[in-house]
DNA sequence: CAAGAGCGTGCAGCACTGTGCATATAAGCA
DNA sequence: TGCTTATATGCACAGTGCTGCACGCTCTTG
């Protein structure tokens, strides 16, 4: 086997199974744990996953387009299980508009498989993500490249969308708090979010529990507009009691 | 056997199975070492694959283009030339537009380092490699991304490409003829270019010669449309008066 | 804090690489 | 036909990259 054929299976298995053993690894391919070291810290070196004592896990969320480097992803995990809860709030046969975020990157991955899905998105990667998946019919929204990034905003993005209706949005924020509701750093991420909520029957929010209490510069909804609020189980129980009193129905994960 | 009947044989292998040995190929072929070497040195220089330690793999970033040419990635160096002279023909400071294909593809990587131009495109491969240039401000059309591409069409497609104008249109197309001007295998993307033909000021066609004399199914506009027509110099003098006399600048490279 | 697992790295051995040179084969031309 | 030229191929060799081992250092765990 070649060298560059073992480190692409080496990101496969890691695709596969999200964590990998360097005495796994060298079991595996019968190789000293010395060269899967190696392998790994050219891997991890070109972005494509990072090291770990013990071995290895994917990086944020795999962005598998390389090259861009993404800052280190806090609260991967919780993303994991809102992501894999927030799937489950998903129906086949329906239509689902997704916002750009590493949350909702969580949600699509796990919305591969799926049968008869449209989804409406603005992120490339997700984009991506889900034309790996033939029973999902991708749409993507126009718009600016955002750079340093492969989300779409502008005017064209909010019209794009606009002109979509859908079952329901899922949307990630940047802040989410009782009183003012989801709030975002981004002005323009703000807009889309905002066509997006216009379009949907259903507004679910995903966050993890570090965004809860705060609130950023541009506002996206009232609470009253949000329909479910799927979030790790590090919220208080005094807190969803709170959101579910405002209308908010929460899914703890 | 023939030496370049060798290659054209190491590189359907290589789609067969991704990945080649050079021992394996010195043993098939009954050929040293040396030879075969000298072989994947010739491919790699070509971009038709990528040399590894040991062997080949499939390069990476390569695309599927499905049924529409004979080989996936035929004329790649007559693109890359027709790439290059294009991209001399942009201004920066200016606006563009970028029709999806391989050979707008070599376009937009002949045009990293650009300052300060606008470009409008609807393949998500050349937004990503023109998001790595600073200088360079991505618009994505939005629209229904195509099974197994990269590629944005349809009715949001259209009207996203249908609200910006340009300066010039770039366009690819899979037949040109004298007497049909560019058609299109595909409707679909005939109607994204015929949107970007009313959009722009200019219209240039990108070609290599082997899109020359055909005629396919998709009319994308007459002829005399067209401004500028960038091509390898596989096309004949008496081919280029034919389509100067019609008002056609044709740039031979 | 101590034990132990895991880490990076220098070193040696070996496999792979590119290249110059000689030979073989094919093509062009008088 | 015989000569020249261009290309393809094999061989040899020096240079480079990959791997396993062993060592000392670092991090985790209890």
């Amino acid at each position: 086997m070649l060298g560059s054929e073992r480190r692409s299976e080496i990101i496969r298995l890691l695709e596969e199974r999200k964590t990998l053993k360097v005495s796994d690894l060298s079991q595996m391919f019968n190789l000293s744990e010395a060269t899967i070291r190696r392998d790994l810290g050219k891997l991890a070196q070109q972005g494509l996953l990072r090291k770990t004592y013990g071995g290895a896990i994917v990086k944020d969320g795999s962005r598998s387009w390389g090259t861009l480097e993404a800052g280190p992803d806090s609260f991967l995990e919780e993303k994991r299980r809102v992501g894999r809860a927030t799937a489950e709030l998903i129906e086949d046969e329906g239509t689902i508009s997704l916002d750009a975020g590493s949350t909702t990157l969580q949600v699509a991955q796990c919305l591969t498989g799926r049968n008869n899905l449209t989804v409406l998105t603005n992120d490339m990667d997700i984009a991506h993500e889900l034309s790996k998946s033939p029973g999902i019919r991708v749409n993507l929204s126009g718009g600016i490249l955002r750079e340093g990034t492969r989300i779409l905003v502008g005017p064209l993005a909010e019209q794009s969308i606009s002109q979509c209706h859908v079952d329901k949005a899922i949307l990630g924020v940047s802040a989410i708090s009782l009183t003012e509701g989801p709030t975002n750093v981004d002005l323009l991420d703000a807009q889309i979010k905002i066509a997006m909520i216009k379009g949907a029957d259903e507004v679910i929010v995903v966050a993890d529990h570090s965004k809860l209490g705060k609130v950023h510069f541009a506002k996206v909804a009232p609470i009253t507009a949000i329909h479910k609020l799927v979030m790790d189980d590090g919220i208080s129980p005094e807190d969803v009691e709170a959101f579910e009193s405002k209308g908010v129905e929460v899914i703890v994960c």
